[in-house]
Formats: structure tokens, sequence, C-alpha cells
DNA sequence: TGCGCCTTTTATAACGTTTTAAGCATCGCA
DNA sequence: TGCGATGCTTAAAACGTTATAAAAGGCGCA
């Protein structure tokens, strides 16, 4: 009869007239109680507002309801990681799983936060970001068999859960839109060598140029993950060149405001005396410069779709492998 | 002698001919254990890679080792939630609490997550941000002496921890800075009423304005929780007006924007026909408009500091509230 | 009536920890 | 020799669950 201290199954027995190890059945609905007694536990749990213990029910089961999100704190900050962790969070409401929030720093020491999680069962599930062609992380969690969805793929042979942007085609309509509007030479500013998707947006600036039979550039001295001045300072440079690209394609919002303002140093002008195609994340380009194409990647449907990808993946561990890519979604002005 | 699952207290154990109890009390350093037990059980534990069972310590303790940070999917996107997720996570590596995320939608539904946590002991201490003046978080936490650190101050005579921007500095600061650079009419777009630092915004602007007898507006049909094209339209709007604002405070990156295009429409460029001091988040205007001039808030390093505090407050009860106001941290052009 | 066979319920034992109270030497001291 | 301290260790219980195995009750049927 403590009625200070939050209700447990006892308490619920107690109630009802029942044992805890009846209780803790009807409220598993297991078919084995009868159901009239299912019912009367239901409605006696209910009022007293019983809600199971996690800690208890992690040590007897072993099943944490842990989801570890993984960040970069290196590049989430202007990154995607808030739309992601949005979407995470709302399709994680309700399904019992809480999401925790892990820093680790994928460059320096991709594995380790990760091995810690793994072997000392911090979580049930793991999910993380910016995945590399040969991934330790993905190997590492395959191989001990840990369930994860990962944002982006890898070149492994052997089929894993992702989630991914179709970066190929978003670089492909890309460059064609450039190319429409009579631009010569197109350049793309990609992610390090280290990201599976700048192989993407390298296919698809290819595609197009094999197609069109236009000039490209590709820079080897910044990419998408240079500080934000390194690479306003190149577009700075490369726009005084003979041989100055006509047509940007930015996988990311901040690289093209740093190539807006690079070119505009030298008063060439967005729109007018070079083009750009940029990847829209947030939405803010829309406010800064309307006229500017862009094409949205959707990254707080990413993380729902990943969110929801775990649970299943947890709920059914024969659950297949799924795959998905999200298609791009072409917002040019006409 | 089960080598295939994790090292327990018993494992230790029985490698050290110890009993479990011993064993446990070696390692939480009691000095009723003689030192050199001590040592001896420390070397057996790390030999064997120990590392403590979260949930069954929990559910004995009763202590979750868990800090639930509520996220306002609505405001989080394209505000600082990012980087002080970043701040908060990087800040507690290494403490032993987790940082569980959750969502909460502050306008319609502040309270129910809240309670779900507190009566529920789903974590030893909450998070949030966007407090209101009278907040009913702070009074639900304060009356039930649930530890919580919040982003924002309240109107409460009760003391409680805070972490908070020094706004009222910063309309001040901003707000002579335009009156040295000539404006005549000074607008701010503040935050809605619900939120407790536009008062701190309004003082701040009302200072400035009374020492220098310049005029003043403070729209009422937007707020800084507007949609961003409503801020757009309302700076279109009020651009055509005779009696137009010259000088703008904008406590967010997004409605700067809005209002330096809504004024461009009418040919008005900002750092010529009108000026405007932003609150700096993310460090995007400086790659946008180089030469406005903004005020830097470092959401990273409140998130830090928070982060500290619940760790502080957790670790002893008797801890006096901390409350720590961000100096502002001006980045003029000259 | 007695036996087996359902259906429904329950006692018990774990899961890995911390804590309380008790145990066991050894020692000083009478 | 006995006896209380002293210093160190430990057995056992508890936290709230779930799973295993067994018990209880009712019913049909011989």
């Amino acid at each position: 009869m403590k009625t200070s201290s939050r209700p447990t199954l006892k308490t619920v027995a107690e109630i009802s007239g029942l044992a805890v190890a009846t209780v803790s059945r009807a409220l598993a609905n297991d078919p084995k109680i009868a159901e009239a007694t299912r019912a009367r536990v239901a409605k006696v749990a209910a009022s007293v507002g019983y809600v199971p213990d996690r800690a208890a029910r992690r040590l007897r089961t072993g099943k944490t309801m842990v989801v570890n999100l993984m960040l970069d704190p290196h590049f989430e900050i202007l990154g995607f990681g808030n739309a992601l962790l949005v979407g995470l969070t709302t399709a994680l409401e309700g399904s019992g799983y809480n999401l925790v929030v892990t820093p680790h720093f994928t460059d320096v020491d991709s594995l380790t936060p990760i091995q810690h999680i793994v072997t000392n069962r911090q979580a049930d599930g793991v999910i993380f970001t910016r995945t590399a062609p040969f991934d330790e992380r993905v190997r590492f969690l395959q191989e001990r068999g840990f369930p994860f969805v990962c944002h982006g793929r890898t070149e492994f042979t052997e089929p894993h859960a992702w989630v991914d942007f179709d970066n190929e085609a978003f670089a492909y309509a890309a460059a064609m839109r450039l190319i429409g509007k009579g631009c010569r030479r197109i350049c793309a500013v990609l992610p390090p060598e280290s990201l599976t998707f700048r192989q993407h947006l390298r296919y698809g600036l290819m595609r197009a140029v094999r197609e069109s039979g236009v000039d490209y550039h590709i820079p080897t001295s910044i990419t998408l993950d240079s500080p934000i001045d390194a690479i306003h300072d190149w577009a700075s440079h490369i726009a005084g060149t003979p041989d100055r690209p006509d047509g940007f394609i930015c996988p990311g919002e901040a690289s093209y405001l740093a190539i807006r303002n690079g070119y505009g140093h030298h008063g060439y002008k967005v729109g007018w005396d070079f083009h750009a195609v940029a990847k829209s994340i947030s939405g803010i380009l829309s406010q800064i410069d309307p006229e500017t194409d862009t094409i949205h990647e959707d990254v707080e449907a990413a993380g729902r779709i990943m969110a929801r990808r775990i649970v299943a993946m947890l709920a059914n561990p024969e659950a297949g492998l799924s795959q998905d890519l999200q298609p791009i979604d072409l917002r040019f002005a006409d």
C-alpha cells in the first residue's frame, strides 16, 4: 500500500489478487492467460498507472530498448545532424526505444565507441552517418551481427541496411540543368575520398559530361569538408583563372555560398556570369538566393526512415535488409 | 568460465578468489576493503575488461545515469538544437551519463513528456530550451525537486539553474551600433511573448532608445518564430511605408536574411540604405554578408556548460543553483 | 469414484548489482 | 584464558522483471 513510490507488478498483483507472474504474462497478452483475466489486469494496471521498469526489463531480458545515434561533432554542426535527429526522435516516439546520442569522431577514432556499445550491450541498435566505401564500422557491426542502419552506402558485397539520398541522380540532374543554361565547364565540389557519396556524385556528373560532351572540373585542393573559408578562397582564386568553371554543382549549402561569394569578388554574379545548382537541406537558400536552382534533400525524412528501419530490424531479426534510396526532388524555377 | 558472455562481478570474484560483495566494494574504493585487495581487484577487473552493467546498477540504486534533453522539433531544425547537442554530448562524454533525446512540442504539450520522465524515473535530470517567463516545466520540476537545467531564464522568484545568453546586452550593443551608424528608427524582431528572452531583448533595445532618443519599432504581426516567408513578406511590406525602419536588430540568422531580402525587393541594400546587426549562431552569415555586423552566440558552449551543471547537480544535490549568463562577444567590423 | 487431461494460475529462479548485517580472524588487554 | 575491539571479508536480501516448470482446479469418461 505504499502510495508514494511508483507501482510495480507487485502492486498490480496485490490489487487484483493475482500472482506477479500472472500479471506479467497478462500484460504481455499471453494467450495462456484467460481473456477475462487479461482484461481485468489491464484495467487495474491502467488505473494505478503502471509502467514497466526499464532497468528491470533490461536486466532480465538483455534488451536495452536503446538505439544509439553516433554523431560526429566535427561535421554535424553545420551539417544535417539536427534534421536527422528530429526525424529519428519523432519516429522513435512511442516505439519504446530511447535514442541516446553519443559523440564520435569519424576520422580519428571511428570504431572504439561502437565497439564499446556492442561489447558492453549499451544499445540494441546503432545509427550513424558519413559512411565510407569500406567502412570499418559496417564491417565490425556486420561480423558481430549487431543491428544497424547507416546513412550512406558502402562498397561491400555483403548487403546491409542503409538509407541514402540519390546523389548520383542529384549530380546528373544538376549538371544537365547547368548544361541547359549554357554552361561550358562544370565544376562539382565533392566530399573527401573517404566518403562513399563522393563517387555517387562523381558518377552523376560524369554521366552528364559524357552525354553532353561538356567540359568539367573537380577541385583537388578542397572538399565539401573543407573549412568554408578555404572553399571561399579557392573559388575566389579559380574565378580569376582563364578556364574558370561557369557552372557549379554544390552538394551543400555552405559550399554554395562560399563559391557564390568567391566569384562575387571578381564581379561575377550567380545566375548571370555563372550558374549553380545547390543541394538544399535547411531550405535557407531560398531565402538567400531565391532564384538559384536547388534540389532538396529531406534529411528529416531520412531520419524517420532510419528509425523505422532499425525498429523493424529489432522487432524481427529475420527482417530482410532494407535499403532505401531517397529520390531527388527537383525544385527548379521553371 | 563462460568465455563468450561479458564479465560480471562474479567473473572478477571467481578469478580473484573473493566474494562478489568484496569485489563490488573494492571497485567502489571502499576504505573498509584492504588497500592491497582493492589494487588486486582493480587489476583483475581491468584485465578481463569488466564494465558494470547499467541496468543492474539502475535497478539496484535507482539512479538511471541518464540525462534527458527535450527538444522541440518545431523550432530546433533551423534553430540551434544541433550545436547545443554537440556541446551536451561532448561534455557528457566520460561522465557516465547518457544523453537521451526526446521530442516535445513546447507550445502544445509542454508538460506531459516531462511528467512522464519524472514520475517514471526515466532520467536523473532534464535539460530543455525555450524557457517561458512562468514556465510550467520549471514550476513542475521545482516542486518535485527534480534536477534540471534550462536554457533561458524565468520570472519565478525561486531560483533555479539556468544558462542563458545575455540578450539584453546583445540588443543594447546592437542598437548602439546601429545608432552609431546613423540609424534613426530601429526595429527589433522579437520572439513571441511566451518566451522569456523577448523581454531581455526588449529591455536592451529600450535602454539604448532611452539613452539616445532615437525612434524604434517592434513588429506585432510577426515574431522570430514566424515562418521565414512571413517575415520576408512583412519586411517587404514595411519597406514600402514612409516610416520604415533604417536599422534592424535580428536575434536570429533566418530573420536577418528575410529582412534583408524583403528590403532588397525595394532596392534597399543592407549596409547602404539601411543597417542591421544580427545574432550569429552557425556563423554562416559571415559567408553570406561578410560586411554585416554580427554578435555571436556560442550555443555549443552553452551546451557544454549545461551538461557540466547538471552533472554537478546530480553528483551533489546540495550544490548551489548555478546560473550562467554568457557574455556577448562583439565581432563588429571596426 | 478415480484417472487423465485440459486450462489457468503460481512459486521459484534467475539477470547483475549494492547494501545490510553478520562472520571470522587477529590482537590487545585484563 | 577469556573477551571485547579492530580490520577485513562475506552471505543474503533486495531492486522489478520474465521464463521455466510445476501446481491447482475443473471436466469428461471409464
